[in-house]
RNA sequence: GGCGGUGUAGCUCAGCUGGUUAGAGCAGCGGAAUCAUAAUCCGCGUGUCGCAGGUUCGAGUCCUGCCACCGCUACCA
């Protein structure tokens, strides 16, 4: 058994949750069940960043205090982790007192340590993004990003020494290829490391919202040093005993594009400082488009995720987005899109493919699964084996797209098995009643592994398919072991239910 | 401006280190079947593989230039 440590980013809570937000944690959550499929220790990190300007300044226009304010906003995120079927072992607050401490805990010992150094800085400061702007970087003279004017400002504020860090992390870089997935990212951050690293700010002065410096408490920790420290400090107080010995480090990071850097440069120096490991990989996933210019709410291709998963459930809308765009690419994800992907693969291939097996079963054989005839498994059988080969390899490459269509493909040939078979055939010639014993029980079979091996995209529907083929789904038969060909016997009584997935008209 | 990426059937995309008639899914058309959520299965695609050159016995697959779009980054004003 090995660990799996897991995380998504922990969420502004002044952002109103998102399709983006859906799309990471749901990520995550599928890494999580499939390690967990496997017998893995896993650790599922999800939360929320709370400290800094924006969070303060919402607050103040609310006439709340900015604990009170991040209090409610908290809500609407663990709201979409729950609506999203996350597992998430953990859901860190950046304003838990813990977590706090610990921060402080690290960057006094980096200060201590020589890496951090106190120096005055004058320049345009732009309170939103809290960073510091060049002339060169304003639009018309306002900031970027917020269309405001910044403030010429000069502080002392406490600098890490992060240049000194560039030659470790391009040495890490050089040695692990696969640190940052996928390889465009891994190129685009090397690139910018090598052009040059400078020492960053990680305090401020003119703040009170956020952690203080603990030999300094007129400043605070810059955010995305706060923030980043999350992955650290959950594994010490999530639980009673401190579990940073048992996940350290982490396995996965996944992140959008947008947030790389302070994950390739200012993490990876962080964690240097301190003399612990860094993590075993970034994986930067695309964005879900919402048809770009094309968008129409007339032409239905809109997205709303919170509608569609009110609609049709959180199933068909986790499968949705990990089936129609590459994971780690950007894809343009429309409400047609979702219909049409729905209806023909989860309604038709899918859902039509158990209805029809366990319609058989009943009618010819009174609703029992047959015992297999010996070697009846034939192709299916060699498919299947081959199958969960191709998925431990696409999915330890986390193409979560991919190993979709791996699936995909296997359920396509149970559909054509059908065809081939043609057990309505079979039934009428009382010669062939073995057959018809193994027509039946391979397609139960099959329909068996593929609810195993779905069980991390949809993990309630995959729930149902395994009652309605007779089992009762303890964990133990979501085991990825259980998901070898023929490691049931037949006397199991079936249950055909309501269509898994009614067809969307 | 620099670096990187993308441009392949109506749509979404596969095509690794160059080599038989360029593939898949969806959509469309035709047929078979009737167990099933009228679902399924079978058949049907002469596509300037962005454009123009080049290397090669042979290039979608390598090289050069150009065009379009995207990402990162720099700079002028």
């Amino acid at each position: 058994m090995s660990k799996f440590y897991v995380t998504t980013p922990i969420y502004y809570v002044n952002d109103v949750p998102h399709i983006g937000h859906a799309y990471t944690t749901i990520a995550a959550d599928i890494l999580a069940r499939y390690h967990r499929q496997r017998g893995d220790d896993v650790f599922f990190l999800t939360g929320t960043d709370e400290h800094g300007n924006p969070a303060a300044q919402a607050a103040a226009r609310r006439g709340l205090s900015p604990q009170q304010h991040v209090d409610e906003m908290v809500v609407k995120f663990k709201a979409l982790a729950e609506q999203v079927n996350a597992t998430n072992d953990f859901f860190i607050r950046t304003t838990d007192s813990e977590h706090c401490a610990k921060v402080q805990a690290f960057i006094q010992n980096l200060y201590e340590q020589g890496d951090i150094y106190r120096k005055s800085y004058r320049g345009l400061y732009c309170s939103s993004c809290e960073a510091f702007y060049a002339e060169k970087d304003l639009v018309a003279g306002k900031c970027p990003d917020h269309g405001t004017e910044p403030q010429m400002v000069e502080e002392e504020n406490y600098f890490f020494r992060l240049s000194r860090y560039r030659e470790r992390i391009l040495d890490h870089l050089e040695r692990h290829p696969d640190f940052i997935m996928p390889e465009s990212r891994f190129n685009e951050a090397r690139s910018f490391i090598t052009r040059g690293l400078e020492d960053i700010s990680i305090s401020r002065a003119s703040l009170q919202w956020g952690v203080p410096i603990p030999w300094d408490e007129s400043q605070v920790v810059y955010v995305w040093v706060d923030a980043l420290l999350n992955y650290i400090t959950a594994l010490q107080y999530a639980r009673e005993e401190d579990l940073l010995e048992r996940f350290w480090p982490v396995d996965y990071h996944l992140m959008g594009k947008d947030i790389l850097k302070f994950h390739a440069v200012i993490w990876p120096a962080m964690l240097f400082a301190a003399g612990m490991e860094l993590p075993r990989h970034l994986f930067i996933h695309g964005y879900l488009l919402m048809g770009g210019e094309k968008m129409s709410k007339t032409r239905g291709n809109v997205l709303d995720p919170f509608q569609v998963m009110d609609k049709y459930g959180v199933d068909p809308f986790r499968f949705y987005c990990f089936r129609e765009v590459i994971f780690g690419q950007d894809g343009v994800v429309s409400l047609e899109g979702f219909e049409n992907r729905y209806n023909s693969e989860l309604a038709n291939d899918l859902g039509n493919l158990l209805s029809r097996t366990l319609a058989m079963i009943h009618k010819y054989r009174g609703g029992v699964l047959p015992d297999p005839p010996p070697d009846s498994g034939g192709e299916l059988s060699a498919a299947a084996t081959v199958l969960a080969e191709q998925l431990a390899a696409s999915m330890s490459r986390v193409d979560l797209s991919g190993s979709l269509e791996l699936i995909w493909r296997f359920v396509r040939s149970l559909n054509k098995y059908v065809e081939d078979m043609a057990p309505w055939k079979l039934a009428k010639d009382q010669e062939r009643s073995l057959d018809l014993d193994a027509a039946l029980y391979n397609l139960a079979e099959g329909l068996r592994l593929c609810a195993i091996f779905l069980h991390p995209y949809m993990p309630d529907t995959t729930l149902e398919m395994l009652r309605q083929l007779g089992i009762t789904p303890g964990s133990s038969e979501l085991q990825l072991q259980r998901a070898e060909w023929g490691r049931r016997s037949g006397g199991a009584s079936v249950q055909p239910g309501k269509p898994l997935f009614p067809r969307l008209d």
